[in-house]
RNA sequence: GCUAGGGUAGGGUAGCUGGACAUCCUAUAGGACUGUGGAUCCUUUGACCCGGGUUCGAGUCCCGGCCCUGGCCCCA
């Protein structure tokens, strides 16, 4: 027997429709942003990867050889694939550009709960603002969305040039290790990168800090300030419910600015459930330099986080029919799909009551048509809720169902 | 890459101090019910993850692999 590929999943139609579900529920809430879909291939040039994230990234891609030679990966995010679609073929298009994505990626890692390796990322990209304005409202999507979900998380939003102040004069090298001590909160490993000196010390300070005033009396005054105090403002008029943690690094050089990322509840070890801040990858690409922001929600991670919540079925109506009503029968199920009932025909022409057994498991009503309905051009409907049954005509059928009366 | 636990019908399980046709629930198919369902009863279908080894004999013990569930690392 063929199974499936370690890190992958099926999906049985009650899951799956939860999951569309949800989607349409986001799709909803980021349209009404403003935000539009858009998609890019599967795969890419692998080195659209790596010039995003770096060369030590491929060892974690699905990345292969085509028949042409061509080093190719299937996509292990979305972000960098959008902005060079943005760079290819949308410099012409009236800024800001309000984008939303979704799609499947794929990464070459150990799964774990709420870490598969093919997942899913909803996630946008606001290209071409770059203000307050722009950097909060990409914020209150992303709490807009992950509320719009029922998911219960826990947001938290800083500011990268707080913590890069403090480290200015630092080599290059040994700020990096700093900001991963200080992503991780990992205060030993801080001490020895950075033994001497209070230098230390205000850093931690200034990632326990929980209010501006607070944050600002540590790194003194810097340029980004008054757009700092503005964003946390218009986070606020947005009624956004965040914590300030200015101990957010992200990991990546081309991060400029605000950074937020969410925590959900449910999760195990992998409970973070969205990320994003302010950046600039486009000139990286070729185009021109322009500033961006946008966040990358864990699909996968929604769904475990809100646990099993189930979908109800959709009102349904099983056709139950002897060979003399089998023809008339089709008619039936037409005029009830048309009225825009899901209609279940048999396709075993087994017995009534092998039918109507196989219809109380699937369906709210039965129609049954034998040979005295078939003859009389009438149906007898049954509700299988209630027990009751009453023989009347097709039309007169559908209009109960859907008003939901009983027979 | 490291680490803990696990893998027995479609789903959930017992057996795991080696020994006869591998247990039970559920599901599936059919029947009791010649035009009326979810209950009940009967019957049916259906499994020891894969490969080696130890042994007279392996679901059971040993080794390797694969996969699952967590944790570490990583996390674009």
């Amino acid at each position: 027997m063929i199974q499936r590929p370690r890190g992958t999943r099926d999906f049985f139609p009650d899951e799956l429709e939860e999951r569309r579900g949800v989607e349409e529920t986001l799709r909803r809430a980021v349209s009404q942003w403003g935000y539009r879909e858009v998609a890019t291939p599967e795969f890419e040039h692998l080195e659209l990867f790596t010039i995003r994230s770096g060369e030590g990234i491929i060892g974690e891609m699905y990345a292969f050889q085509d028949k042409g030679g061509r080093d190719l990966s299937l996509r292990p995010e979305l972000t960098a694939p959008v902005l060079r679609m943005y760079v290819n073929e949308a410099k012409v298009l009236n800024r800001p550009v309000r984008w939303y994505y979704f799609g499947d990626c794929f990464r070459y890692e150990r799964p774990q709960k709420g870490r598969y390796r093919q997942f899913w990322q909803f996630g946008i990209e606001l290209i071409g603002a770059d203000t307050a304005q722009a950097d909060a409202e990409v914020i209150a999507v992303g709490s807009d969305l992950l509320t719009s979900a029922g998911v219960t998380f826990e947001l938290r939003v800083g500011h990268l040039s707080m913590m890069k102040s403090l480290i200015a004069d630092l080599e290059p090298d040994t700020q990096k290790k700093v900001m991963a001590c200080l992503d991780k909160r990992d205060y030993g490993a801080l001490q020895t990168v950075l033994p001497e000196g209070d230098l230390a010390e205000r850093l931690t300070a200034l990632i326990e800090s929980r209010n501006l005033d607070d944050a600002f009396a540590i790194t003194g005054s810097i340029p980004e300030e008054a757009r700092i105090r503005e964003t946390f403002a218009l986070l606020d008029a947005h009624e956004v419910p965040y914590t300030q943690y200015f101990g957010i690094a992200r990991g990546l050089d081309y991060y400029t600015g605000c950074v937020f990322e969410a925590f959900a509840e449910n999760l195990g070890a992998e409970n973070q459930i969205m990320g994003g801040g302010a950046y600039r990858l486009a000139h990286l690409f070729g185009g021109e330099d322009t500033p961006s922001c946008g966040f990358a929600i864990g699909f996968d991670r929604v769904m475990v986080s809100r646990g099993d919540q189930g979908v109800p079925r959709p009102l349904t109506v099983a056709l139950v029919v002897t060979p003399e009503g089998r023809l008339a029968g089709i008619g039936a199920a037409a005029a009830f799909r048309r009225a825009g009932v899901r209609t279940l025909a048999d396709l075993t022409g087994k017995s009534l009551s092998a039918q109507l057994s196989y219809a109380a498991k699937h369906a709210d009503y039965a129609v049954v048509i034998g040979g005295r309905e078939a003859e009389s051009g009438m149906v007898t409907l049954r509700d299988l809720g209630s027990g009751d049954q009453e023989t009347v005509s097709v039309e007169e059928a559908v209009l109960r169902v859907v008003s939901g009366g009983s027979c």
